[in-house]
RNA sequence: GGGCGUUUAGCUCAGCUGGUAGAGCGCUACCCUUACAAGGUAGAUGUCGGCGGUUCGAUCCCGUCAACGCCCACCA
């Protein structure tokens, strides 16, 4: 407690979070207490980040802005649920499996509970080595157990207030058996199915993808402009009619089943009802009308093969009598085709098959180049081949163009409840609100059921299988789903109930189901994980809907969709009450920071340099929403005020030392006037906080705290310092209270957004200042109260005016003379004579004041009061 | 083509229901002078993207155009 302690204080923010986050963890701040009611909770439906890489500034950037609004309700008393799960199922911790320790998943093979993973270290070339799919996850699980270590580790450096004991990993038993029991319930109400369609093919990834992880992007093609005929039913006949089609596809050719023109395209119009004959393979295809033709692309005149495209598959859908011809495989082979069967017939098999001899087995590329060697050989190739550019869809992750694969999958049934998913947006409070725009906008355009099935391995296991009849031929349309209590299975470790594992890919017995489900279809059951969903010990009723959930713009489509439409298919609810979408962090030239780019700046440089709490500011700076341009000098101008709260505080307790009362504080001996105007200034802002405070609006509330602590430590501390050590007792006494108040509230103002240095002050006033308080924690002190009371009739303005009066004197060295001090705007002068009256007093007992007078001038305007200083 | 957002001082951004603009950084000048030089004091800086309209009055409301960004659709 000498003075010489505190003033050897000097800022070190590292110090302080490691003595703050023992602390925390010690005392056990951020609990979370199960058994307290559902009103007192706060709940948050924390995004489970991607375990593969590293975190990047925009994961700090807004889960800062999350944890603020949680140390806020755990200050106004709420018993926050705020968990942590790391989103490690999925495509990216397979691959890293895949290289990391040279294995690779089997389905053939069963599961060896002994096996050990040992990583390859170096080794390079050694043959992939099989497991099974069971052991392959549990390798996954070991691995991203590292990465969520390094995960935690930054977001705990951050000063997130999680509570760690809610960890969960989306692939771990739990979540694997809650996304598994989802997929009963929607099995059980008929809104999962199984059906062979057409889906969205990755040929590298050799998986399904769901419509909303398409994106589009521009690739380099060709035009090929290949002659038709109009069939007269004979594979050669000079007169048959001649018609050409552009295509960029040659390589489906073999695959066509129809020609389709505009129902009114004059050009056509005396072709439909006939039958078109493709070039080389000599296969009739009905000639059609389709409103999708345009006449005014290519030829107006084009073909759909199974399949090419959207359009293709959409159309395709619509006709019910049209064949499919699958022209290539899973990896983007072409099948070996054999014409002249009833699948794929022709007028001359004899030559198309001679065709296809040559084209199986390539890869499409290959084959579209030889197939139009053949059309040029044929003289069918008519005009120039024109580059082109064009969009084709790509799976996000994938390296070539999406194709269309006839397949059996798993579909969510959702275009059946468009308008239902359309008022739960409505129902949703959006933050900021445009943003619900892009919730319909997605709902409006569902073009397709979801797709849940990936034929991958990383994943959760469809809790599925299939019967297999007397003949060998397995019975898709019968599924045997597996019961409640066996979750969380593995079919091809698992046998259904009545069966043996004797009679697994046996006739008469049964056969699993190999795919695992989508990663969406677990990470959009994040508030049934977090809450136990239809656990033992479930606590789902006491935070479910949930208050708060946090996400990026950029998958509204995806996570915030399915979670709302799982929430509304399992509970007939809604998942959260608020849903606040963050901004991106852009490079300084507004572009988004991207791997691609290298434009991608990493946190752990910044969050030392300058500390986290410094590090919080910039983040916290930010409104909900919207983008911002990467800034390092938002650093600096937090690490300014981290500093100036240091300092100031130091200096008000130096200034506390020889208090007359050390103990807390007593707001009823805060008599003096400019105290009490002080005193209403913090209570305004107290108000003005707490109400962006209760909008979500933390960074309009840092703003207004920011702006008030430093009027404190310009104006305020400037006019009492001299009276809070040498004034007239009760004087003296009342800055002392007011000194000890005002510390109290910016420690408890600036607590979510500094948690580190403000736990730094609270065990400062305890050292220094004798207080005692009943919880470990400035985290666990209530939020401040405004003060009800009334307040004064002029404002702070006239503390400002005449600290600077002071200030300016004192710069001068010209003590004692007279200083005006300008009242132009106060609310003084609208009630002149009484409050001039009550103003001078307490002037005059604010310390350093020798005498206060009411200028002479002509208008009210012009009045001043002079202060005259003392000597 | 449809939708959404952004555009305010050199930079990063505030600006609540319409009353001729604010902060911080940067810049200029002065100051180790006071708890803090990671300070302080005093200052300069804007056709509030363009053009129309409503209004006594528009950064704010309406229309329109432009630039930038995002989402969706189309792409034979």
């Amino acid at each position: 407690m000498e003075q010489s302690s505190l003033q050897k204080l000097t800022y070190n923010p590292s110090e302080m979070e490691k003595k703050a986050l023992s602390l925390w963890q010690k005392e056990g701040v951020y609990k979370y207490d199960k058994n307290r009611s559902r009103q007192e909770t706060f709940s948050i439906d924390t995004p489970p980040p991607t375990v593969s890489g590293s975190l990047h500034l925009g994961h700090m950037f807004s889960y800062s802005q999350t944890d603020v609004i949680a140390r806020y309700q755990r200050m106004k008393g709420m018993n926050v649920f705020y968990p942590m799960g790391w989103d490690d199922n999925g495509l990216p911790t397979e691959r890293r499996v895949q290289n990391v320790y040279g294995i690779q998943c089997s389905l053939e093979i069963p599961y060896d509970p002994a096996y050990q993973a040992t990583k390859k270290e170096g080794k390079k070339n050694l043959k992939a080595e099989d497991i099974s799919r069971e052991n392959f996850i549990e390798v996954c699980n070991e691995l991203t157990l590292e990465d969520e270590k390094v995960f935690k580790n930054l977001f705990m450096n951050l000063g997130l207030s999680v509570d760690w004991n809610l960890e969960y990993s989306t692939i771990n038993d739990l979540s694997r058996k809650i996304a598994q029991r989802s997929f009963l319930d929607l099995f059980e109400k008929k809104l999962a199915y199984t059906q062979e369609a057409p889906i969205m093919w990755d040929l590298d990834f050799k998986t399904a993808v769901a419509q909303a992880e398409g994106e589009d992007r521009e690739i380099a093609g060709h035009y090929y402009d290949i002659e038709f005929a109009v069939s007269s039913g004979k594979s050669e006949n000079e007169n048959d009619a001649k018609f050409t089609i552009s295509t960029t596809r040659p390589e489906l050719l073999m695959g066509c089943v129809a020609v389709v023109a505009h129902p009114d395209d004059e050009r056509y119009k005396s072709f439909f009802g006939k039958k078109a004959k493709t070039p080389l393979f000599n296969v009739e295809v009905p000639i059609l009308p389709a409103l999708h033709a345009d006449p005014e692309k290519g030829t107006g005149i084009l073909m759909v093969c199974t399949f090419g495209d959207a359009n293709d598959v959409d159309w395709w859908k619509q006709q019910k009598n049209l064949p499919l011809r699958q022209v290539f495989d899973a990896a983007g082979h072409i099948e070996s085709i054999e014409f002249g069967t009833e699948k794929f017939p022709s007028l001359d098999a004899v030559k198309a098959n001679k065709y296809m001899e040559e084209l199986k087995g390539l890869y499409m590329k290959a084959a579209a180049k030889k197939i139009v060697e053949f059309l040029q050989a044929e003289n069918l190739l008519k005009g120039e081949i024109r580059p082109t550019k064009r969009f084709a869809k790509f799976y996000e992750k994938g390296q070539r163009p999406l194709e269309y694969l006839s397949s059996r999958q798993w579909f969510v049934r959702l275009l059946h409840q468009k308008e239902e998913f359309l008022n739960r947006g409505k129902e949703i409070s959006w933050l900021p609100e445009h943003m619900k725009n892009r919730f319909d906008n997605w709902v409006k355009g569902l073009s397709a059921d979801w797709c849940i099935g990936r034929q991958r391995f990383f994943g959760v296991p469809f809790p599925v299988w299939y019967p297999i009849d007397g003949e060998g031929k397995v019975q898709y349309h019968k599924p045997i789903v597996a019961s409640q209590e066996d979750l969380p299975l593995d079919p091809l470790n698992s046998v259904p109930v009545g069966y043996t594992e004797s009679q697994r890919n046996e006739k008469n017995g049964f056969k699993a189901d190999t795919d695992v489900m989508d990663t969406w279809a677990t990470s959009s059951l994040t508030p049934q994980i977090g809450g136990r969903w239809g656990e033992e010990g479930s606590y789902f009723e006491n935070i479910y809907p949930f208050d708060f959930r946090p996400q990026s713009h950029e998958i509204i489509r995806t996570w915030a969709f399915y979670t709302v439409a799982k929430s509304h298919f399992h509970e007939d609810k809604l998942p959260w009450r608020n849903i606040a979408i963050s901004g991106w962090i852009l490079d300084p030239d507004r572009k988004k920071m991207s791997k691609s780019k290298g434009n991608v700046v990493t946190p752990e440089k910044y969050l030392e340099d300058y500390g986290a709490d410094a590090f919080r500011y910039w983040a916290l700076r930010a409104k909900l929403g919207v983008d911002t341009a990467f800034d390092e000098n938002q650093f600096k101008i937090g690490r300014k005020l981290c500093n100036k709260i240091f300092n100031a505080t130091k200096f008000v307790l130096m200034q506390l030392e020889n208090a007359t009362s050390k103990v807390g504080y007593d707001v009823e001996k805060i008599v003096v006037g400019t105290d009490r105007l002080w005193l209403d200034e913090l209570s305004f802002c107290i108000e003005d906080a707490t109400k962006a405070f209760e909008k979500f609006d933390y960074s309009s509330a840092l703003m207004r705290i920011e702006s008030t602590f430093w009027n404190f430590c310009d104006y305020y501390i400037e006019l009492v310092k001299v009276r809070s050590y040498q004034g007239q007792q009760e004087e003296k006494v009342s800055a002392e209270e007011s000194l000890k108040y005002s510390l109290d509230v910016f420690n408890r103002l600036f607590a979510p957004f500094m948690p580190f240095l403000m736990e730094e002050i609270f065990h400062w006033r305890q050292e220094f200042l004798s207080e005692t308080f009943d919880v470990p924690s400035i985290h666990l002190m209530k939020w401040p109260l405004s003060e009800e009371r009334e307040m004064q009739d002029y404002s702070f303005d006239l503390i400002k005016e005449i600290s600077s009066a002071i200030r300016a004197q004192k710069t001068k060295e010209q003590k004692g003379m007279k200083t005006e001090v300008s009242l132009l705007k106060l609310a003084l002068l609208k009630n002149e004579i009484p409050s001039f009256e009550l103003a001078r007093e307490d002037l005059m007992s604010s310390g350093g004041v020798k005498k206060v007078e009411l200028s002479e001038a002509k208008s009210l305007e012009e009045r001043k009061i002079e202060v005259t200083l003392l000597g």
